[in-house]
DNA sequence: TCAAAAGTGTTTTAAGTACACCCATGG
DNA sequence: CCATGGGTGTACTTAAAACACTTTTGA
């Protein structure tokens, strides 16, 4: 495939279209960002989000979920669009506009690192995030933001968890996003009263629970410099009584195809207005 | 300026990048949207979502606010992107990538239509939309949800009232966009006790405010098919009772270049989480 | 003077908040 | 047997929802 002159030609200038992921992970204490140590110029060497040229044969969101794959072999995770970056010099390349995504892994998702393009892959914590590529520091603070604001709106905090967890993973997650306490006694009562979750067989889960835990925290991939390796595992922790685990109930059975598109509730209302 | 197979050259193809807006405007009753009918093809004579190319010396936004400028004359206005639409097939002409904003205008810039690009312009009642070019429907479909949550997050429904109203104007944005109907003295009181707004001298403003409107009302060009005029002022009905008149109390008087920016306000909390 | 709009109450009901206690379990 | 995490209950406070009366003013 020898490049013979051969390109594209337009009667006006167009801009570049890329994509970028602010994938949120949670530790069980606090937000990790997944970045991609860059592997080409500019900014060789450098941590920047995971992203890419869109193709024209996929539209923004494909683009999105093809690039986390290739790049950090995440897959089948929760994608919401954020916002355009298009300020004129934001690639030393030329005119590129990003449209940024926010990506919600769960622990297990954690093991999924490196991929072609990049380097390789960490997640940090997002207080102790490293010198950034571009603007994707900005990205990174307006995503912040945004998580808040979906949080609020969709049911999809469970997305940082597991399919089966426990009251007090939901609440920290919570906690981590929007930077305050609360009660754990009131947090509970007002989940419980909301329909979305149903407990699942204790008995019947728990050890295939912790065991898949640790088995994701054993391959995590100790990178160097500021690496957020998994952390205790949230119910496996040395506390004495065992909890309660909960999935959330799927109530639409008939898409099941991509249960994502559900994630808007209306019956939430302000359950999830913390 | 001939153009003598002049053009720009990508070694990978590119999408062309566009805006279109969705204008939301309230004549005290119903939700409008301003559409332009379509001067060339394709889609020529079919109602469109105001909208157009980015340049390359431009941010999508300032895109977004000069189209709007052009195509209807609509300036100084809450401008807020919501949505990527990258469909491969949605425009004919080829791959045509467009970023989707929301525009809130006041009543008072109804009577800015009709720009260079477009035939001409008009109102319309959401619910009477004419048939519509490109995916323009399911755009504005989507900017109706996102509306309403915008305007639970952001105190921005005042952008549709002109910048003096009466509780009973915000009332019924509330009541147009969400769709339902809130008790009266609850609305007030609840509003009340929020310190975003300020009264205003009624008999300082009340002619002013009621000729002005009026003025607005008059020169509306009488557009055909599906015309939505401006429909009676709010507080000139023949009520009564005089109103109490509010506005939008200032708090930052220090960035007063853009008040768009101080748009977003953390102590509104649920106060319009209606 | 009457009809419709506007302003301001009160009572009831639900939700939020701040507490304290018991249980279960691993060390 | 005790330290720790986890489950549940209760009293207090605050906000929401439902509802009624009075005032104003154009016709």
């Amino acid at each position: 495939m020898e490049i013979e002159k051969k390109g594209y030609w337009y009667e006006y200038p167009r801009p570049a279209i890329t994509t970028d992921s602010v994938i949120f992970g949670f530790d069980g204490t606090l937000l990790n960002v997944l970045l991609i140590e860059r592997g080409a110029e500019p900014f060789k060497g450098m941590w920047a989000l995971p992203g890419g040229f869109m193709r024209m044969d996929e539209s923004i969101e494909e683009c999105a979920a093809r690039e986390l794959a290739e790049e950090t072999n995440v897959k089948d995770v929760y994608l919401e669009e954020f916002g355009i970056f298009s300020k004129i010099d934001r690639d030393p390349r030329g005119r590129v506009v990003t449209v940024a995504f926010i990506a919600l892994v769960r622990p297990s998702d954690y093991q999924v690192i490196g991929g072609d393009d990049a380097a390789r892959a960490a997640w940090f914590d997002l207080n102790m995030l490293p010198p950034l590529a571009f603007d994707h520091l900005d990205i990174i603070n307006v995503a912040r933001e945004k998580l808040r604001e979906i949080l609020k709106v969709r049911p999809v905090a469970f997305r940082l968890l597991e399919e089966v967890f426990s009251v007090d993973d939901l609440r920290k997650v919570f906690e981590a996003v929007n930077g305050t306490v609360y009660d754990r006694r009131n947090f509970q009562r007002k989940l419980m009263q909301w329909n979305g979750i149903e407990e699942v067989n204790i008995r019947h889960l728990s050890e295939e629970r912790d065991s898949r835990s640790f088995l994701c925290c054993d391959s995590l991939p100790d990178s160097s410099e500021h690496p957020i390796c998994q952390p205790e595992r949230n119910s496996s922790r040395p506390g004495r009584k065992i909890s309660k685990l909960f999935r959330l109930r799927r109530n639409n059975p008939t898409d099941n195809q991509k249960d994502i598109a559900s994630d808007r509730d209306s019956s939430i209302k302000d359950l999830f207005n913390y």
